[in-house]
Formats: structure tokens, C-alpha cells, sequence
DNA sequence: CTGCTAATTAGCAATTGATGCGAATTGCGT
DNA sequence: ACGCAATTCGCATCAATTGCTAATTAGCAG
């Protein structure tokens, strides 16, 4: 995801409104790795701007998702979780908490015993307990 | 997951009831490979036993994977899939239909960048339109 | 600066997949 | 055949997310 300026002018170019809302999700967004859920994000913007509405924060992760600066990823655990690193990588995922983290792949492994199936991507999912859990 | 005898001996053993709609419901899951969701099978079962019920879809899916029978993989198409294959295997998920297919991988691929993150299993999903959508 | 207008906000209803509950039914060991 | 614990199944409920819309507002033009 680019930075919250860089946002401003993408979102003025294309005929979206910068309001306070959205750039205090920029905000909250950018450079973010804990791949928060909607109910989070919600929670943090509502110290900082008490009286925003959930509705508004998914509007605004729907907005940034659809533009590419975002990506919305669904782990199984109950809700969908954000994420605004969108380079390759992959992640790993705690049974107990989960917590989220980003994970560094030497190279996508190889598929076999498929005729005809068009790849577009693979994601690996680690899952097991954090480092926090195993306390 | 077992053959329908087997399971209707495990279930006795373990104090559950082998009923009718279980017993259907073993034979449509037995090598069942299409990873059909709740819904799916709740069709199929409607058809051999008009009347059944939703609800004892659901409960029976969840009982055979507690048992370890069948586990059941959120692919963030919309339900729950159930997979009678308990082996080592991984998925290639279409686009367009939401087609699961098997797939095996020559083996799991290594991670880097976490420490104290102890790893349980990882799960690959594959991505992209499936050969019956290509045309 | 002022006004216009299309975009946005935010509250609430609705939707979907799944589970909780409980009265009526039924498998199955004795 | 009996008895009782397990099961069924309809309905209410729940959680995450989206649909709808009246009131508000950003941002541009004059
Ligand atoms: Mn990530
Ligand atoms: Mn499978
Ligand atoms: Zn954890
Ligand atoms: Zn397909």
C-alpha cells in the first residue's frame, strides 16, 4: 500500500473523496503488519475518531482492495483479515491466537496431477502456535 | 474417512447411533472426491430421503471430523468443504466455479523469517480457472 | 468565498453460513 | 419388548458482511 499522500492523489485522480475517515484508515493501514481484521481497524479508528462507522471502515477496505493497495485474505478464522503488504509472500497463521505473521519463501513448490488447470497463484498457509503461544 | 461399515462399528463403539440419515451420509462422502460443502450434500441427501433435515447435515459432518473422518477447509469460497481424504494432499481451487481438485505436491516447501513459530502443517492452495471453465 | 453536485457517511435492515436449543422421536443394549 | 440416552429437526440466534438511503460533505467551478 502506498503512503497516505501518495493515497490522497490516487483516490482525488480517480473521483474518490479524501475524507477524514479514509486517511485516518491510511493511517492506521500503512506500514501495518499485524494483518488486522475489520473489527479491529474498527476499534483503533474509533479512539481516534469516535462515532466512525464500521460500515465505513469495510467500505473503505473494499475501496483500497479493489484498487490494488490492499489485499483482503481469508485464514478461516472468522473474518477476513487485511493486509497492505502486497508483494509475494506468504504467511503463518497461530491455532490459538490468530495471530497472523509474514513469512519468506525460497520459491512456490510445484503442482502435479492436474491436466489443464490454469494456475494464477499459490499461497501457503503455515499453521501451527506463535512464539507468544508457547509460553 | 472409512468405509460405511467401518464407521457404522466406530460409531457404535464410541456410543454414537448409527441412524439412517448417517448412514446415508457415510455413503455420500466414501470416496467422495468433489469436497462437496454442507449445502451440496444436503441436496444430495434430499434426494435419497426427502425430509432430512439441514441441521443433521451439519451435525454429522461435525462428528465425522471430530472423529478425524473427514476434515472440513475454509477456501473463502462463501462455505465450509468437506474432505473424506484425510491423507497428505493439497487443493487447486477454480476462480470461476469453485471447483476444488486434489493435487499432489512433491513435498512441503521450507520457511524462513519466523522464530518460535512452531509449524504444525502448512496448506497450499492453488489458484486459477479449472480446465472445465477454460473453454 | 460561495454554491453546486456527486461522493460519502452512518445507521439500520437484510443476508448468509453456521450453531444453540429443546420437544418429539428413535437406536440399541439388556 | 423396554428403557433411556442419543438423535433429529424446526426454529431462534449469531457473526461477518453487504444493501439501502437520508443527511452530510469534499472538492471543483464561478
Ligand atoms: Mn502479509
Ligand atoms: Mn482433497
Ligand atoms: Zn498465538
Ligand atoms: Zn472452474
Amino acid at each position: 500500500m502506498r503512503s497516505p499522500a501518495e493515497l490522497t492523489q490516487a483516490f482525488r485522480q480517480t473521483g474518490l473523496k479524501v475524507t477524514p475517515q479514509r486517511q485516518l484508515l491510511f493511517g492506521l493501514l500503512h506500514g501495518n503488519t499485524s494483518h488486522p481484521s475489520a473489527d479491529v481497524l474498527f476499534a483503533l479508528a474509533s479512539e481516534a475518531m469516535p462515532g466512525i462507522s464500521l460500515r465505513t471502515v469495510y467500505q473503505t477496505l473494499n475501496d483500497l482492495a479493489a484498487m490494488g493497495e490492499l489485499q483482503s485474505i481469508d485464514f478461516g478464522t472468522g473474518s477476513a483479515r487485511f493486509d497492505p503488504n502486497v508483494t509475494d509472500h506468504q504467511h503463518a497463521v497461530c491455532n490459538e491466537c490468530d495471530a497472523v505473521h509474514d513469512v519468506r519463501v525460497s520459491r512456490a513448490p510445484k503442482m502435479s496431477g492436474l491436466e489443464g488447470f490454469d494456475i494464477h497463484d499459490a499461497h501457503i498457509v503455515y499453521r501451527g502456535i506463535c512464539a507468544d503461544c508457547a509460553s
